[in-house]
DNA sequence: TGTTCTCATTCGGTATACCGTTTTAGTATA
DNA sequence: TATACTAAAACGGTATACCGAATGAGAACA
């Protein structure tokens, strides 16, 4: 997907090391990322380390002081209302205008159903999740959509991780959940119309934004 | 080389002067964007330019080749109708969250107005429309939504500069045009409803896209 | 004439060095 | 003990240097 001169290098290698380090919750919020320091741990020098807080900071996960400082984002239950506003008014559309494309070959999403199916971790459900999302935006065949949805991306993850490891979410019947919803979805592709394919995108997001909790206050 | 102590961050510096460069339609499309020969050409040295170039490709109005290199990206129908397919999405959103903020004071919206009737140039009627939306994008109170429209505007403004340039796009009757429906969505604000303020976006905007003739092929 | 091979050049990725600013810790003073 | 001051360390912004890969032009050959 990305094609820019951060592509399979270090750069990129830093920001996939430090993004995984951020969403798993093992870099808590509020860390200080010195650039140096980063560095000299991930075994680079600062050049790449420095492009790849500004491709985080992109992301969400990272910002920046008015002195130039980089931390470890603090998360507050207002960035995920702000993040699912977001996902209602994209998503739904992205489902309508990918409909032709996936009711000729919903293959990836019978497959991402499969895989979810198998999926042990919780972590894993959530990765499956939000690539079945993905799947769809990509359909949609808007570029700049999906380049807006994946700068959402690891925010999101990072916030579903977070609530997964402050409280039991995504149980055994939540993943149970998630795949009756998603297979009646791809339902939607193979046999509706786009309308319902629509509609059926904003209820299911309706549905999880009611039922994640808040995230609790982590200060 | 030159050191300018205050300038805050060459890099911004630069990435603003480039993207007036292409968004003016002075660096045509397909124009190759050399690190050394951008640097040497601002007088600066690679790193921030290299920066710049990054930002400018999130923004949409540069490209990477696979082996890295940029070039000012090519312009097609398409961007054109994947931008608007976003705006659709994104702005009626935005003015029903924005309603009740602008209800109690809509004053920079008023004074936008003004600053559009007093325009004389097509380029300042473009940039006040853009301020217009971005006024009640923020006003909406959601960061991610204001973020994504900015990695949207400047691809916007570039679109409809080439409108301009290449056909008599705002013409006296279309600032007009520009001017009684902006007038209307501030009234809706004022006196409506939310759901006044989102139908009355997503009217505004299907108008223009139905409007505005697809761009001509830049070749 | 057209094609392929080769080699010099260009270019981007990365490391390192330097400089001015910010932070911080330690000390002195009230 | 609390506060203000000062100097050293840390840090980020930028410039420069080096290297390997990609590019392109020219020569050799079919």
């Amino acid at each position: 997907m990305r094609t820019s001169p951060l592509s399979s290098s270090l750069s990129e290698a830093a920001a996939t090391r430090l993004r995984a380090e951020i969403v798993s919750g093992e870099l808590p919020s509020g860390s200080r990322l010195a650039e140096a320091a980063v560095a000299q741990r991930l075994g680079v020098s600062r050049v790449p380390v420095r492009e790849a807080l500004v491709l985080l900071e992109r992301e969400g996960l990272v910002e920046f002081t008015p002195t130039g400082r980089a931390c470890v984002k603090e998360l507050s239950p207002r960035d995920f209302e702000e993040l699912y506003v977001l996902r209602l008014a994209l998503e739904p559309v992205a489902a309508r205008l990918a409909a032709p494309a996936l009711k000729a070959d919903s293959s990836s999403l019978m497959a991402n159903l499969q895989a979810t199916r198998r999926a042990k971790e919780l972590a894993e459900v959530t990765a499956l999740d939000l690539d079945f999302h993905q799947l769809i935006i990509a359909a949609s065949g808007n570029s700049r959509l999906l380049r807006l949805w994946c700068s959402l991306r690891s925010e999101l993850e990072w916030w579903l991780g977070g609530l997964q490891r402050s409280k039991q979410i995504y149980s055994h019947a939540t993943k149970s959940e998630t795949l009756a919803s998603h297979g009646e979805i791809v339902r939607a592709f193979r046999t509706g119309t786009p309308a319902d394919c629509e509609r059926l995108m904003r209820s299911h997001i309706l549905f999880w934004r009611e039922w994640l909790p808040p995230m609790p206050d982590p200060s």
